[in-house]
DNA sequence: CGCCTTTGACCGGCGC
DNA sequence: GCGCCGGTCAAAGGCG
């Protein structure tokens, strides 16, 4: 199979990105989720790509893929992701929804190295977003929250559900 | 040249 | 006790 060697680090998007998002009505806009909802660590959350977006949906981080796999029943691959931070033993799994070709479910594992580590976490997520709007964390409340739901985690205790769509309006 | 992704194989846990 | 499934590891190849 033809596969695009070479890095595929998560991050958040380059602004160059913006220019194309912003010629959408609206978009969705995936980094903010968490600045606004932290997810317990570990946790998980459901995150809604755009049509096109060529990557699993952004966190802000840097995470190094490790393993990939056809998991029984479901259409799409699970990916595995590990921070590509050193003596970070946090791990994330990736699932896209067979029926949502566009909506992933992320599952966090492990932890950061410390609270330090996910103040700097928040922090690159709000630069994200000031880097993808173009506008000040101030200003977040311009975006409409149009969904936003926090149910239990009926398989762990570990952590909640969050299915979050946070859409730009222009 | 170094780092990262891909991919197949291996190992452990769980269910029957 | 056996078989199946999911998660991780390690080697090879490719790209910047």
């Amino acid at each position: 199979m033809m596969m695009s060697k070479g890095k595929e680090i998560i991050h958040p998007a380059p602004s160059s990105s913006t220019a194309s998002q912003q010629e959408s009505p609206h978009f969705s806009l995936i980094v903010a989720l968490r600045v606004v909802t932290a997810p317990p660590n570990p946790g998980r959350e459901y995150v809604e790509a755009r049509p096109g977006e060529k990557i699993p949906p952004e966190d802000g981080l840097s995470w190094r893929k490790y393993g990939q796999r056809l998991v029984l029943g479901e259409k799409y691959p699970r990916k595995y992701y590990r921070c590509a931070r050193c003596c970070c033993g946090a791990t994330k799994m990736i699932r896209r929804i067979d029926t949502e070709p566009l909506t992933f479910e992320v599952t966090y594992g492990g932890s950061h190295n410390s609270d330090q580590e996910n103040n700097n976490q928040n922090e690159q997520l709000l630069l994200a977003v000031q880097t993808q709007v173009g506008r000040t964390v101030g200003e977040l409340s311009d975006f409409y929250i149009r969904e936003m739901v926090s149910t239990p985690n009926n398989s762990s205790s570990t952590g909640v559900v969050f299915s979050t769509r946070i859409q730009y309006l222009t």
